[in-house]
DNA sequence: AGCACGCCGACT
DNA sequence: GTCGGCGTGCTC
């Protein structure tokens, strides 16, 4: 008889409360059977109410009073189990950015949807051309015109689809299985995984490497080989061909056997790129698109896990593709923000790369011409190595910039929304036949109040973020709502052209049909394309130069080359600058570079305008430079000086209790634990609070924050663990503490 | 989270 | 004397 087996379960129930294992007695007709990551069925709570949950661990003794233990009842069969170090994965993702652990274990494990296994029909011809025109003859004699359709079909072409036969042809199944019966043709049925492109020849299209680009290359795959897989930044403008290198590590990872996961951001996924790696790869890639339903996703990771692919190409969710032998994680355009997950664990699809490429002992290739601030400091301090793609090798010149000051054309007394430059500039390209796109940057910045004349904007007291416009002419703070009179004139330079700044795609869209009747405008907006693929038509149509000018906001300065635009107009470069997050001025660099990079992509050289009311920033200025280097030096200045990530790491956390003084108290509890840890630890660090949240009070309970700052995140992570392991510990569970880091 | 248990008031 | 209100605490 064996010893008693016992199962450390996660229980399906989010709530913290609830978020550690529970153990369970093993059956023994499911002893051989059971395996860790599996998915079961277990009687909970003193209802034994039926819950599902998670293997995550097999003992053979019990940590728990055995009388008290119940039994699980049976495995969820069919679901997708996860393997050890998905677990692994899955509990570090948990103690790095929060949430439970049932949480981090479905971000990391696909669910698996009523699978209907999709089938393919095909009709093959198994005989000689000659054979069948013998065929074909008869049956001209016998009239057997429904053979005689397919026959000839299939002499120009020797498989077809059973579909086509059958609908377009008019042949019916009968007819189909006399001749197979004849031995002339056979039909397969295969299961099909739906793959964007199907390509038959996998022609090695080898592409010209510049010396630069092979350098790269060959030293990721000499460390790779000596077994220091290592971690790198590529800084390489657009049209530096980061693509080639992917594809040249890919493809040397492959050789050798291993796997590798490529992430591009959410709508970057150009055809041209994906052709690249179909031409590469061909079978051996599949992508995963963020429109695929679930039940088409899990069939990617079905085929990962059987070794049939060696390339996946997707968004974020990508990297947990299920490899045995992963060999390379590559990120393209690695400071795009749909790389931070939106629902809980709040993840960073860079910061988890680089985790499961140190545990699984893959190179992590991350890329981008304007390298997050994070990323970049790594490479400067080493952690990362650092390579510069500078030659544009798609020919094409950097664009010539000109920054225009949106105070002098108000004191010159255009009240418009386009400069005198900017008009200028958009007759003589008109009136030349060529391109333009007018780049509008709205992101989080309804209505605020700002001065024309001077650039000032009206911010809270209390909280320093721009204060919103609202009904009746008040002026209200969405953070601590505080409020206040519009006032009439400027506070800073009394002008009186102070007013909320709501320029959006329509008033400019109106504007240009006016100023300009007989251009042809096209519009691309949140409105624009709330319907699917209307994205796609309305670049579809601009490239194919069905209009003159492309008006939008930020989702018109990702990817996509339109060789005619030769001017590219940024109608109000600092509107992202009045956000207040500390990383607005990365922002704006970063929209500005990549709208600038619109302009002079064929051959005509392009312009761009850029209108400010801060035309001295160091973001816009150094933009309009193309200088990415001097940017970051001015903007490491400022984060070192203000403490802020990626200098320093931050650790906020929330304190939300019913009442006030033992919310404030507790957090003061919390402070002191953080305090100890810092005094007894390497490195700097120092905490600041705990003080009111922001909104201090939602639904009647209040709300302290406490930060902690500290150089080391993971002594950030050893904070958090202390307190949550004292918030474990303590008997009054009235309060709950949440966790956010940078 | 979700459910049972329990200690109070208002009711047949 | 009983029904049901929700507050309290526990779940392997």
């Amino acid at each position: 008889m064996n010893s008693p087996l016992y199962a450390d379960i996660i229980i399906e129930i989010s709530h913290e409360h609830l978020d550690r294992p529970f153990q369970y007695i093993v059956p023994d007709e499911l002893r051989s059977v059971l395996r860790v990551g599996d998915s079961v069925n277990v009687p909970f709570g003193r209802s034994n109410k039926i819950i599902s949950g998670y293997c995550i661990e097999l003992k053979d003794t019990p940590d728990y009073p055995e009388d008290k233990l119940k039994s699980i009842i049976d495995i969820r069969t069919g679901e997708m189990c996860a393997e050890g170090n998905m677990i692994v994965l899955a509990w570090w993702m948990r103690s790095h950015y929060g949430g439970t652990m049932i949480q981090a274990l479905k971000t990391v494990i696909p669910v698996k949807k009523k699978m209907t296994v999709k089938t393919h029909k095909r009709v093959d011809l198994t005989v000689d051309r000659d054979a069948l025109s013998v065929v074909i003859e008869e049956c001209e004699k016998k009239h057997h015109t429904a053979r005689l359709r397919l026959l000839s079909a299939l002499m120009s072409e020797p498989t077809l689809p059973y579909e086509l036969v059958r609908d377009k042809l008019g042949v019916t199944s009968p007819t189909i299985r006399s001749l197979e019966d004849k031995g002339y043709l056979r039909v397969t049925e295969t299961e099909y995984y739906r793959n964007p492109v199907v390509t038959d020849e996998q022609a090695h299209t080898r592409y010209e490497l510049s010396s630069g680009q092979r350098d790269i290359i060959t030293t990721v795959i000499n460390d790779f080989d000596a077994a220091r897989p290592g971690r790198y930044l590529i800084h390489g403008i657009t049209g530096s061909g980061k693509t080639e290198v992917y594809i040249g590590i890919a493809d040397e990872t492959v050789r050798r056997g291993y796997q590798v996961i490529v992430l591009i951001p959410e709508i970057s996924l150009t055809y041209q790129t994906l052709l690249r790696f179909y031409k590469r790869f061909g079978d051996r890639v599949s992508v995963v698109n963020s429109s695929m339903t679930q039940g088409e996703r899990y069939d990617q990771y079905l085929r990962a896990r059987r070794g049939e692919i060696d390339v996946i190409i997707g968004p974020r969710s990508a990297l947990f593709t299920p490899f045995t032998r992963l060999g390379a994680i590559i990120i393209d355009e690695e400071h795009e923000t749909s790389y931070r997950s939106e629902n809980v664990p709040r993840y960073k699809a860079v910061n988890c790369a680089e985790y499961i490429a140190g545990v699984r002992g893959a190179s992590l290739v991350l890329g981008s011409a304007t390298p997050s601030m994070e990323s970049y400091y790594k490479a400067v301090k080493g952690e990362y190595k650092l390579f510069t793609l500078e030659e544009r090798l798609t020919g094409g010149s950097l664009p010539m910039v000109h920054i225009v000051d949106l105070r002098d054309e108000l004191r010159s007394g255009n009240r418009t929304i386009f400069s005198d430059k900017l008009r200028e500039l958009m007759d003589e390209k008109l009136s030349r036949g060529e391109q333009i796109m007018l780049f509008i940057n709205r992101r989080g910045v309804a209505g605020f109040i700002s001065c024309r004349s001077c650039g000032y904007v009206v911010k809270c007291p209390h909280c320093d973020v721009s204060m919103t416009e609202h009904r009746g002419g008040r002026l209200v703070c969405h953070y601590c709502g505080h409020t206040e009179p519009m006032p009439k004139t400027c506070p800073e330079c009394g002008s009186r052209y102070i007013a909320g700044f709501r320029v959006g795609t329509e008033q400019i869209e109106t504007e240009i049909a006016r100023m300009y009747p007989r251009a042809r405008a096209l519009r691309m907006d949140a409105d624009t394309t709330r319907e699917r693929g209307s994205m796609e038509e309305i670049l579809r149509s601009f490239k194919d130069h069905n209009a003159d000018i492309l008006i939008g906001t930020q989702m018109i300065v990702k990817g996509h080359d339109f060789p005619l635009v030769t001017l590219v107009g940024i109608l109000a470069a600092d509107m992202s600058l009045s956000v207040s997050d500390y990383r607005a001025a990365e922002r704006t660099f970063q929209l500005l570079t990549q709208a600038a990079g619109r302009a002079g992509r064929g051959e005509h050289p392009g312009e761009v305008v850029i209108q400010t009311y801060q035309p001295e920033h160091y973001s816009i200025v150094t933009a309009a430079s193309q200088d990415y280097r001097a940017f970051y030096n001015e903007e490491i200045e400022f984060r070192s000086l203000a403490s802020y990530p990626p200098v320093r790491h931050l650790l906020e956390i929330l304190v939300v209790s019913e009442d006030e003084d033992e919310g404030m108290r507790m957090a003061q509890t919390y402070k002191t634990i953080a305090d100890e840890s810092i005094a007894t630890a390497e490195g700097q660090g120092y905490s600041i609070g705990p003080a009111p949240a922001a909104i201090a009070r939602i639904r009647d309970r209040f709300r302290h924050v406490l930060y902690i700052k500290h150089t080391d995140m993971e002594e950030l992570v050893r904070i958090k663990d202390a307190i949550e392991t004292y918030v474990r510990n303590d008997p009054s569970r009235r309060i709950l503490t949440f966790f956010d880091f940078d």
